[in-house]
DNA sequence: GGCCAGGTTCGCT
DNA sequence: AGCGAACATGGC
């Protein structure tokens, strides 16, 4: 493979400790070595992003400890890739600034909750490069398994995003808006996503690349506004927004109560062992406000565990 | 082979 | 307002 011509920015960062790389970039991947646009294989977190110009790959790996972290973060850009914006976005794809404390602080005197706090400690959010991105996810994971899901993702993925060849690997990035809005629905049928989602995607594709709805803006705005702006595209429920909240605008309070495996996991920590109801786990979620997006990746975490909940 | 998965919308009462 | 059906695919 002959590779794109490439300049490298190397920058150290300091996230806010405890931080556990490995925890955090295993549950951005779920796992797996590959996951949509993310790569985490020899101790790399890598992911090519992609905004429109050049597209820059990003390559993270963890050079402190659990309780002392530091990360060299390296940006290596092809064409006029914009290299501060990458490091910019760098660092909250692994949530490096999620401070743990006084979630910690909550959890510690919680009977579902300290458990978890104690086997995940120095998981962060992982939070997605784009609102669009994790919008997209959302959509694609609605209601089927996630063996589904994935691979759903990784075929839109591999069909619309951009490739770079970079140091003889081949990384895709997260596909833009616009190539998705020049997309088909039988295009994306193609790729195993139902009629109906491959509608959602491409309106909402085509809403953002036009400029009609700017979703990193909600980025800044309260958590009630971003809900009410989201659950307003068709194709985004209750439960879509409120993993919007915690996956990619970075809210501390998102909750996604109407969960199955949520449901299931509560039901076997903090009830009878039956799964509860979306009206029950909201109610009893209702003790870790305003943290309960920890709480949800925490109890994801252990539900995404081999033999987990 | 049928049923269920990390839901949502649409069309009926 | 509330309820049921349809949706697509992979795993058990």
């Amino acid at each position: 493979m002959i590779d794109d011509a490439q300049s490298i920015s190397i920058e150290r960062s300091a996230p806010v400790a405890p931080f556990d790389f490995d925890l955090t970039a295993s549950f951005a991947t779920r796992g797996l070595e590959r996951h949509a646009a993310d790569v985490y294989e020899s101790e790399v977190y890598s992911k090519l992003l992609d905004y429109g110009e050049e597209p820059a790959l990003v390559r993270i790996k963890s050079i402190g400890t659990i309780d002392a972290p530091e990360l060299e973060v390296s940006v290596t850009a092809t064409g006029g890739a914009d290299i501060a914006r990458a490091h910019n976005v760098a660092g909250k794809l692994l949530g490096v600034d999620d401070d743990l404390g006084p979630f910690y602080s909550m959890a510690e005197a919680d009977t579902v909750l300290s458990p978890l706090i104690r086997e995940f400690r120095g998981l962060h959010i992982p939070r997605t490069a784009t609102v669009f991105e994790g919008l997209v996810k959302s959509i694609l994971s609605q209601q089927i398994s996630s063996q589904v899901a994935r691979v759903l993702r990784d075929g839109l993925v591999d069909a619309f995003g951009a490739t770079r060849t970079i140091d003889g690997t081949a990384y895709t990035a997260f596909p833009l808006p616009e190539a998705i809005a020049a997309a088909n629905v039988e295009s994306l049928r193609a790729i195993k996503l139902s009629e109906r989602k491959a509608t959602y995607v491409i309106e909402i594709a085509r809403a953002a690349a036009s400029g009609d709805l700017d979703l990193e803006a909600l980025k800044n705005v309260p958590a009630s506004e971003a809900t009410e702006s989201l659950v307003a595209l068709r194709g985004v429920g209750a439960w879509t927004a409120s993993w919007l909240l915690i996956q990619a605008l970075g809210q501390p309070d998102g909750f996604p109560h109407g969960d199955l495996a949520l449901q299931r996991a509560m039901g076997k920590l903090a009830g009878d062992g039956q799964r509860m109801t979306a009206a029950e786990a909201l109610e009893y979620s209702r003790r870790w406000s305003p943290y309960r997006s920890h709480a949800t990746t925490y109890l994801f975490a252990a539900i995404r565990q081999p033999g987990g909940l």
